[in-house]
Formats: C-alpha cells, sequence, structure tokens
DNA sequence: CTAGTAACTTGCATTTTGCAAGTTACATTC
DNA sequence: GAATGTAACTTGCAAAATGCAAGTTACTAG
C-alpha cells in the first residue's frame, strides 16, 4: 500500500483505505463485532497464518482501531479490544453486508442483520441524519470542505456539473 | 487474495471483499462515482500503474461492477461504464467517507457529502429501512439466514448471546 | 516431568504489486 | 508523408506483501 497522490492523501475515502485497506482487515474487524477479541479465536474463525494476522492485529491497533489490553498476569494473556473510532466503523460493515446480501448471495443469504432485542431482521440503508432521506448516486454529489487544498478543491469545482453515465445492463 | 475458509466464503461481508478488497477497487469506485469512466482518467487521478489499474478494471468488470462499452469505432476506444450492482456499492462509500471524515481529518474534512439540487451537506448514517431508526453495533446482531449452512448457523447460535467488550479509551 | 494453551516470531516460498518501457491503432499537424 | 499525439493497453523484471510450517516463550494442569 503505497500513499501518493493527493487524490489518496487529501480524501477521506482514500484515507480510510490506508487503515482498513488489506483485506483481512475488514473481515477481523466483522469478527471483533461479533465479538472475538484474541488472537486465537481470529485465528481459528478466518484460517488466517498467525504472522499475517499478528501484523494486521499490531496495524489496527497502530491504527486506534483495537486497544491491546492485559487480560490476565502471570502468563500475560492479551485481547484486542475495539475503540470507539473502530466501533463507528460498524455502519460501514453493515452497508457492506447488506450489498453483499443483495448481489452476493444467489443461493440465500446466509447471514442477516436482526434487531438485538426483538430478532426482527434489520435492512440498512443510508439517510441523511437531518431528514432521514435516503442519499443516492442520483441525488448526492462531493463537494470540497473547509480542509480541502486548492488542488482538490479545482478538481472537485470541475466535476461537479456531471452526471454519473448509466449502464444498459446491469448485473 | 486467497477464498478458503467458510466463514469467508459463506458471509455476505466476505463475499464482498472478493469482489472489491484490493484497495484500489474502492478507490477506483469512488473515482467511478465522481463520473470518471476513462482508463486514462482513472490513470491520472489515481498515480495508479497502468497494469494494475488494467487488472482491477478487468476484475471489476468481470465481478460485473462495469461493464465495457465501446464508445467510439475506429479507433476502439472504451469507457467502464458502472452498473447497477456498482450503484447499489454507493452507500458503502459514503459510509466510508463519513468514517473518514470524522476520524481521519484531523485539519479539517477536505470532501463532503452534499444535497445534489440545493448543496446542503449531508451527513450520512445507517438506519433500517423499516422504521428509519439508527442500526449500531448496539442495537444489532448477525443472525443466520435461510441459505446459512449447519455449520455457519452453529456459529452464530453460538454467539448470539454475547455482548462486544467496551474500550476504556477511544481514539 | 510431560502435555497443553495462548500468543506470538522466524525462515523461506509463492503471489501480488509497482515501475518503466514498449505496443497497437488511429488522428492531427507540419 | 513524417513526426507527434492520444487512448488503451501489454510485457519484463524488481520489490513488497502474503502464506505455510515450524519454532519460541511463558506459563498451568496433571
Amino acid at each position: 500500500m503505497q500513499p501518493k497522490s493527493p487524490s489518496i492523501q487529501e480524501c477521506p475515502v482514500g484515507r480510510a483505505v490506508e487503515t482498513v485497506g488489506e483485506w483481512w482487515s475488514i473481515l477481523i474487524l466483522r469478527d471483533a463485532f461479533q465479538g472475538s477479541t484474541r488472537f486465537d479465536e481470529f485465528e481459528r474463525n478466518l484460517s488466517i497464518a498467525p504472522n499475517i494476522l499478528s501484523r494486521r492485529l499490531a496495524h489496527l491497533t497502530k491504527s486506534g482501531m483495537f486497544v491491546r489490553r492485559r487480560y490476565q498476569e502471570r502468563p500475560p494473556r492479551h485481547e484486542y479490544v475495539l475503540t470507539d473510532k473502530a466501533r463507528d466503523f460498524f455502519p460501514v460493515i453493515a452497508t457492506l453486508l447488506a450489498w453483499g446480501n443483495r448481489h452476493l448471495a444467489p443461493k440465500g443469504e446466509t447471514v442477516l442483520l436482526a434487531n438485538r432485542d426483538d430478532r426482527r431482521p434489520l435492512d440498512p440503508i443510508v439517510v441523511d441524519a437531518a431528514d432521514r432521506q435516503p442519499i443516492t448516486l442520483e441525488n448526492a454529489v462531493v463537494i470540497a470542505g473547509p480542509g480541502a487544498s486548492r488542488l482538490m478543491r479545482r478538481r472537485l469545482t470541475s466535476l461537479k456539473a456531471m452526471n454519473p453515465a448509466v449502464a444498459p445492463t446491469g448485473d
């Protein structure tokens, strides 16, 4: 992973990808959201090689997604606990899960999100916090924010009038 | 990317990661959502090596995220047009952008989502389609769906009572 | 004292990624 | 008609990341 061009470094999506961009990271977080905290729990569930898991956990810890907490002295044992930053990442996993269910589950959905209390299945959609109206590619655009550089600002204004092309055939 | 363990293959998140798991793929889609369609547009914006871009575009096309359309005969020129499947992926990018803005923009947000018509900034949150109540790690759980295997079903019921640990310090 | 468990690390082979350069096919300009 | 430009790549090779198997440390239980 090489952080180079301004359109990667200067974009929140690009920076997010630097944190969780290795594909194992997403899977580790998914398991953590389901309650896994220990090295060997991740190792077993994911069938990931221990050296890779070690690196990923170290990277996610350095990035502030996990806190490494000793849960027992003598012998020293640790668990990886999700930080608030990581917990805020849950909506990303939720939308990814919903998308996977919609488009990558030809033989029926294997995993669903449900309400913790009454087990009612949940259908995650993305809306604006203010008016709870759905946000779609059709009604949303990206604009420059207060921290945007001159270059980024110029790039964004140059495409603001553009309407994305529509494919004739879907999936 | 090696698709092996059932907890990867059998999970919508795992399968999603197989489609868009290379970090460039997310960035390519981000640019496509902003209107890029041509090889050299992606190449310039991302400073990506052409061979890598070529592979990613081929992979995303094979996965049904792009349709390769000839927009001009003689000389043959193509553009990569988003399919409905890819357009449905937009909420994932939107939540990723929101997360990046919240946690990875110490010097102010560079890019914001806004309403296409009135330019009002949007704050994307994930809610249940039925009642528009926010979905969070606190009120949601994953449960087995109709297509779940016996193994997956057992794994999911074994963790259903579990409450994820909370980190003492956030980010 | 032997076996087991948790959490790793090390060495080495395989795979993926990245850079630079070359290719094809045409269009335009001098 | 020769040289330059553009779009969309491919090829060759070096560098980095990943994956597997085995080893390590530090204990606990029997």
